[in-house]
DNA sequence: AATGAATGAGTGTTCATTCAT
DNA sequence: AATGAATGAACACTCATTCAT
């Protein structure tokens, strides 16, 4: 069991080396050109190697959006606990541009860049992790009468995150030339002003079933996922 | 005379040819996979003759996107000259993605996700000559209390240009899953809502002639640039 | 073990196989119109064989003229322990030239004209191996009186080199329309005979640490010139 | 009879500014590295005006080794009038060398190099006019008991030319990196040595009517090669 | 599990040359 | 005589992927 264990943990190193070997070619040279074996002389591993973890470039790229998108999970709580809706919306599109501060910057550009082309259909569906939290955010904001509810919380949230990603993408296009965090902070409370409830428009709740969305899961989120849907049902207001 | 006419008039029909055959190519087979050769056959041209119009692939496109640009002076008076700023900026964003409807939506996708990855940083300068639209229709809002007027033209000029710009790439991103034009329709409104000129913002009104950017015309654009400016100066409320 | 010697013996051999292939080109084709797909069908190999052995046909070549150098260590001894030096001026030249009648004329022909042309000065330093091979019997002609000493062994080594190679040259800028070696017979005794030793010419033998050069061995002949300076230092006479 | 002359005129400088620009071309980038658009570009000249005046590059570069050759008959006086025929001897290497000093020393490189590998047999016929000088000097250096007469003029003349074309060559394949004319006033009296008369050689003239040779005058040189013949004749000691 | 030699289809680009104007 | 648009064969080099060891 020992010797099961050392090999695991052998193989994660590996895998890992490979990840990190790449995002550091990635940083270096950009996605575009940077090479299979770029990667292996970088991780110190052979071809035959890397083609036994990855069945190629793409393969290993999609393998990281995961990471981005889990480590959001983390403020699920203080986004859905945030007692003013409002500022939550705009904690969110801090929260979902952090790579752009917090990791390497020209790494989360080439992310980024490659998340435009790479289209991969999987990548940004209704209900990834982020936007299950939104809707649950929107529709208590919507109780609390603190966003508008003339609209359901998943078209709002459709338009959170349109907005939220168009930044990101439109920043990326910029290739990084202004501060990201910085315009946020400055333009989201405008963009977002017309988010807050108002006594001229309609108030229509929806039916709190209906909240979040249910469809197709990819497998790959399908743990992380199942346990983030029942926190935020628990989470709604009545 | 006629001489010189016949001949540059069969250049600009080959260049022509060429630009054609290649958006056609792009269609069918998406431009990250569009040969050289692929568009020369259709445009029924030797190799040699591509490369006597153009450098390479990138060339050609970065050419097409003058043509986008410029297509859109056409509408330049409209937009200004809308007695309504905070409709006009509504507009300003339909216009700007108007390719998304009129032309082919899968060529538009290709240049999309080529503007993101091509990394041109001359792409989207400030002054390039939407901006400076822009910028005319936000000032003569301010000067009508139809926009806040608590941030300069240009401040407000750029959040615009993002969030439209980020639409695009957004929608792109997800390969044009949805209709953008529906969705700008239903979701503008409520991100521009934030412009609209409020009691309670501080009135502050800039220099009239700091209203229009100058710096970095890219040669590409200069002519027009001119032109344009001087029209926008001349429409200027004062 | 064994594995690792059967995986080099095969690099070797593939290597070697590129190596004779290019080789059989040159002589059908010529150099200059040798491509690498002909190099590639002779020895049996795909391209991707060929580049992963060379980076290109130059320097395929270029690594050919080690071969060449390093051949002519094998004549070192002869013409060191040779007891009359200015015969031994002669065996060189003969020997610098023996590759035009030992191997394939063509071939040897090509060679010479790509050195002229490839303009490479690591091609010729002072100090590869048969520079200081020249010095060491010229030094002890000197010392025996049979050569002149009024200049030293590593100006009259320069002479004999400039001398011999370019009688190489020069017959190939004939493209070999004469037979090389008889002309040498015929010639050098002459062009040699002002390296006689003469009673009216001043006598003044250098210090003998200085005969041998030390300067710029380049790597790729390192290790052997080590070996041979250290031979050559043996052999100097006191 | 003026126009015929202005066209001609004109003719004459268009073909001269190519060849001008030629030389610019290869002295800026080498000649290898030269394309014909390149030598166009430079001399304001179409590429089909080249076509009209050269059949290719080569052709252009042929054309020039004239100059080259009959820069030199100015000096054939001096060298046949000189009284001392060894010191003659000298000096021819020293004029066959000029261009290394006189002209541009890069260029000069670049058609050493390329008469190695052009391999033009016309290039260097026995007779080309400097040989019937070089037969002239020495068979008078002969007669005066000055030179060696153990071999005909004939073959001491190929010598002298093989060890100065050689040095040249030599130059050239070590990119000019010493002075060619410091290192030929060093080493031309040594390699030279030889030449002179001694006693103990045998002495045997050659008909002066084989002096000079006369086979396979190339059409290029007729005219030149006629008016040199007879003026060489005629200097011929009885 | 790891290696790295071998593959070869794929593709961008060059550039001398032609010929209608 | 001069132009320069058009040609297209020619070629070097890339790099993801495989598979025997």
């Amino acid at each position: 069991m020992e010797k099961m264990t050392s090999r695991q943990e052998q193989k994660i190193r590996t895998q890992q080396k490979i990840v990190e070997a790449a995002n550091t070619c990635f940083i270096r040279k950009g996605m575009a050109y940077t090479l299979i074996t770029d990667i292996c002389e970088e991780a110190e591993v052979s071809v035959g190697t890397f083609y036994h973890y990855f069945n190629n470039k793409n393969d290993l790229i999609i393998s990281q959006f995961k990471k981005f998108d889990m480590g959001f999970l983390e403020v699920a709580h203080r986004l859905i606990d945030n007692p003013d809706a409002w500022d939550s919306l705009i904690q969110f599109a801090h929260f979902f541009s952090r790579d752009a501060s917090v990791s390497d910057k020209t790494l989360t550009l080439e992310y980024l860049k490659a998340r435009v082309s790479l289209t991969v259909e999987q990548l940004f569906p209704r209900n990834r992790p982020y936007f299950i939290i939104l809707c649950t955010v929107i529709y208590n904001g919507q109780v609390r009468r603190q966003l508008r509810a003339d609209q359901t919380p998943q078209q709002l949230a459709d338009l959170v995150m349109a907005a939220t990603r168009g930044y990101n993408f439109d920043w990326a296009s910029m290739d990084g030339a202004y501060d990201l965090h910085l315009r946020m902070q400055q333009d989201m409370p405008i963009l977002f002003e017309g988010f807050r409830y108002r006594e001229e428009y309609p108030y229509q709740l929806c039916d709190p079933a209906a909240v979040i969305p249910v469809q197709n899961v990819p497998k790959l989120y399908e743990q992380e996922t199942a346990q983030l849907r029942e926190y935020c049902e628990s989470r709604l207001l009545r």
